[in-house]
DNA sequence: CTCATGTATTAGGTTAGACTAATTTTGTAT
DNA sequence: ATACAAAATTAGTCTAACCTAATACATGAG
């Protein structure tokens, strides 16, 4: 079935925001398309009927499967491009995205693969994030927990630091591969954290210890 | 001033017709975007407010300077894309048309430059046709006499045979570099034709003169 | 518990770009 | 000159995707 340039952007934003929040709102989705509530919820019953999400308010935006499987195109594409713009035609990597944004909507069944194999099928995107392929993101341990920002989640993905005390405190503080970690605040004097492990009260963390934890984020 | 999709698909459109056509008919851009009449002179309205075309239904449409600057920027781009997508990522040739006609919408200010400096600045596409440069379509003696359809018309670019007889007979035509040459009628058996050469009285000539006149008909 | 505030929803309107179904104009053949 | 067909035009509709303004609901602070 065809999807619209809009219906894109609607799947793709839906995506996105579910990678950093554990609900996608309907305001939320307002505010990273900078439309009108209004014009969302329409569009949010449009996708729903289409069945490329599930959508209420208490459980907010939900990419069904075939939902997903749209987005993570459209962001293959993106990504993609962002690789030629930058490889190719030699743009600056802060230029490229509003011209990724555009191109990702070009249909045509062979075009992300013969790209990829012109690009010699990079694993990331000039911004370091990575490319899904076979309709799926690829997992890595890519972003320090010193580089979120409030609010923002992840799991931990691997620790730089494999030293026995690193390690014995992090066990203390019951952290290990896997755990789930949401930024609840950020002390700018010291860049300390304060976080919650697995859902569990808050822990306040120094940036020596942020600074070599690795997480997923996508 | 920003255009829409849809507006340079009629500009594009309206340029190619004119190529052919001595006059730019609503009917013959209808047929072109295979839209109805009804919605080509509500555009043809939009683009006349916008000073990008001129249109009375005596005179049909014709493009204005800015008007054939934006259809050049199309029609190059379409043929850029066109040279990347045989080129660099192997399409066959006659795959590449559909794709190409969603990538010429792109816009960015420095993308054609930046892809034809890519490609190697290219001077045509793989459909042999001119990419246009610096907002004027290259002119080159394209097409043999032979290839033209009834009505189409083309000028003198270039004589592939230059044999002392073939260029006497020409002359006693009154036929030369430059002169247009209107195609009146084709016959099927021997592909003779009849043609006005300046607007002159018809004149039977063989396919043995046709397939070695070049024209110009861009 | 209640009320203020933020979030979700409804109702109705706008614009671009298409459509169909008349109607008018133009050009052409007899 | 007439009449017919083709082309142009008008009037009114439709859909996608947006909007504003008003209303309903939910939730946390006092």
């Amino acid at each position: 079935m065809k999807k619209t340039y809009s219906e894109e952007n609607y799947l793709k934003a839906i995506y996105h925001i579910s990678k950093n929040e554990n609900k996608v709102s309907l305001k939320a989705i307002a505010d990273s398309l900078e439309n009108n509530p209004a014009s969302v919820i329409d569009m949010l019953r449009k996708l729903k009927e289409k069945q490329l999400i599930t959508y209420d308010k208490t459980q907010g935006a939900i990419l069904t499967a075939s939902g997903e499987t749209v987005a993570l195109d459209i962001i293959r594409k993106h990504r993609l491009w962002e690789v030629f713009l930058v490889e190719k035609l030699h743009y600056d990597w802060a230029e490229v995205h509003p011209i990724a944004e555009q191109l990702e909507h070009i249909h045509d069944d062979q075009l992300a693969k013969r790209l990829d194999d012109f690009l010699g099928n990079p694993a990331f995107d000039p911004h370091g994030d990575p490319i899904p392929a076979n309709g799926k993101m690829p997992v890595y341990a890519n972003k320090r927990l010193s580089e979120l920002e409030i609010s923002q989640s992840g799991k931990v993905g691997s620790v730089r630091d494999t030293s026995t005390p690193f390690l014995k405190y992090l066990k203390q503080l019951n952290l290990g591969l896997g755990s789930k970690i949401e930024v609840l605040d950020k002390l700018d004097f010291d860049q300390s954290m304060i976080i919650a492990i697995d859902g569990s009260e808050p822990r306040t963390v120094s940036s020596k210890m942020t600074d070599n934890i690795l997480l997923i984020t996508e």
